[in-house]
RNA sequence: GGGACGCUAGCUCAGUGGUAGAGCAUUCGGCUUUUAACCGACUGGUCCUGGGUUCGAAUCCCAGGCGUCCCA
């Protein structure tokens, strides 16, 4: 900062940097004072919030003879002369400081006998201090410790948001989100789920004999779905890699070494659109059960996300967006053929060849007819355009075409499908699940098709994994395998409107600086 | 990729062609029961950026940046 000390202290502080350069003079004055504005440790006693619980019944004006400890973060001051309010917030919540000048001089005149007017003039809303006595409810019903003594922890340099209106820009609230959890308890609150859901998810499959295995990021070929990926490099291969789409080939392999019950809960990366349901890096679950198809999948699936909902709300009649969500099992269960009927009475499992197919998708006017390659891409299409934003309930949407899904296996009586099924909840895609390919030589060949693609141009379309065929060509149990976006059942249970409420960092554009014009 | 909307003080927002504003925060003074404390005083600006129109632009036009929503 080039601005001159002595008259940034005589001048009245108000742009941000004269801010800055007060509460600068403020860590000079405490350091002179012998306190130390950035302290070692702290130990407290209590969170807030347990503290409001426990002295519940405490009556007005009633003090409790306890010795307590607390520390957090002041978020407004209110002045009197002698006597002063702060509200102090931890990661529990908050809970008010009765600071009273006679009581603060009496037990630290030892070590500073300026304490209640270094309080007074030297803390901020913002800074971070640990305080110890007694707890009391005030005249005005306001439980409060009742403070003896004080130590500032951190002294913040830099404002906080509007006490009253918070942070509500969204853009600074994403690159700022420390100052997001600050001010807005709900943004906490959402990550505290998000983290209780992971944690049961993870819980649920130990007590039922699954291992997590971690499994690569950095991969020579990304397989397992169709997106684009990142390309990076390393040097000293001198080689191209790959950051994963998915996990599920190396989880497979794990199936063919021998483990019977596997999962992966973590990042996956592609090189996509942002939106309000995309963030080009997100997380999954990936589990896979020896010896079980995709019914025994389906049943894993409801037991997963009942299992978290009760364990985060305590119940399994949710709201989403103002709207109610039963997450009570059984969930309904239609076939894609069915379900795309219902919805255009058209039915796909009729048509002779593609140009039949697309002469009725066109007249039960659904768009971008012609750029479907199969009569099985075409009734996706057509469940994506009418089906799919309608399945509000959990749904599961079973049998889909072949040509879609080349990791899955065939269905064992219906040709041309494949035992597979994708959980929609709220008009959204939520889990993906595969009786899994098991035959090498089939793979291969479905393999070879899409790679046929991406020599095309499909961008999207999967590369031929050799080492994941010959795996394959060792022997894979049957298996049942299970992905569930991790996001997208967060943003549910947490009641985001869009995943980058579900997210703590997402991706952003850089703001640009002059410098890089 | 297309469209609509937004961007003004640290924060939340007014201001639609004529001297850039309010509340909160900050700074100073007062105050022992406040909780959006209060009272008094002061202060604070790259009106997103760059061009253009105009006697005059936060305001109108063009291009760009970032964001939100919708569509593809």
């Amino acid at each position: 900062m080039s601005r001159d000390r002595a008259q940034a202290q005589s001048d009245p502080q108000t742009t941000l940097e004269e801010i800055r350069a007060t509460r600068l003079e403020k860590v000079e004055q405490l350091q002179q004072a012998g306190l130390t504005p950035y302290a070692y440790r702290w130990e407290s006693t209590h969170h807030a919030a347990e503290l409001q619980a426990k002295y519940v019944d405490l009556p007005n004006g009633e003090e409790a003879a306890v010795e307590v400890a607390i520390a957090g973060r002041i978020m407004a001051k209110r002045v009197f002369g002698k006597l002063a309010f702060f509200t102090l917030q931890d990661e529990t919540g908050t809970i008010q400081l009765y600071l009273e000048k006679s009581r603060i001089q009496e037990t630290m005149a030892a070590k500073d006998e300026s304490a209640f007017d270094h309080l007074k003039q030297l803390t901020d809303a913002g800074d971070i201090i640990g305080v110890t006595g007694s707890i009391k409810r005030t005249e005005k019903g306001e439980l409060s410790v009742y403070v003896r003594d004080y130590a500032m922890l951190t002294k913040s340099l830099l404002p906080l948001p509007d006490k009253w209106h918070g942070l509500t820009d969204v853009a600074k609230r994403y690159r700022q989100r420390y100052v997001d959890l600050i001010v807005n308890p709900e943004v906490r609150e959402t990550f505290r789920r998000r983290a209780l859901i992971t944690a049961s998810m993870r819980r649920y499959l130990d007590q039922q004999g699954f291992i997590e295995i971690e499994t690569p990021v950095l991969q020579t070929e990304a397989g397992g779905a169709e997106a684009r990926p990142f390309i990076t490099y390393h040097n000293t291969l001198d080689m191209s890699l790959y950051l994963r789409i998915a996990t599920e080939l190396h989880l497979k392999r794990l199936i063919v070494g021998g483990f019977e019950k596997v999962f992966e809960l973590g990042r996956v990366f592609r090189n996509e659109g942002i939106s309000t349901r995309h963030n080009p890096e997100f997380t999954t679950l990936e589990v896979y059960q020896a010896y079980a198809d995709y019914n025994d999948m389906m049943t894993l699936t409801e037991a997963l996300v009942t299992t978290a909902a009760q364990d985060v709300l305590g119940t399994l009649k949710i709201t989403y967006q103002g709207e109610p969500v039963d997450l009570t099992p059984p969930w309904r269960r239609v076939t894609m053929h069915e379900a795309v009927k219902e919805k255009t009475g058209i039915d796909f499992a009729t048509f002779a060849n593609l140009d039949e197919a697309k002469a009725a998708a066109t007249q039960a006017g659904l768009h971008s007819v012609e750029k479907a390659e199969s009569v099985g891409a075409l009734l996706n299409q057509a469940f994506e355009q009418t089906v799919e934003e309608t399945l509000i309930q959990p749904t599961f949407v079973l049998d889909y075409p072949v040509e879609i899904s080349p990791l899955a296996k065939p269905h064992r009586t219906k040709s041309g499908l494949v035992e597979r099924f994708e959980l929609f909840m709220v008009g959204r895609e939520t889990a993906n699940s595969f009786s899994e390919l098991t035959d090498p030589v089939d793979q291969l060949q479905r393999l070879q098709a899409q790679a046929d693609r991406k020599e095309a141009g499909d961008l999207e379309a999967h590369s031929v994994d050799e080492d994941f065929v010959t795996a394959l060509e060792y022997g894979m149990p049957p298996t049942g395998g299970l992905g569930i976006g991790i996001d997208r059942l967060v943003m549910l249970l947490t009641d985001c409107a869009s995943i980058r409420d579900a997210i703590a960092f997402p991706l952003l554009k850089p703001e640009k600086t002059d410098a890089e014009e």
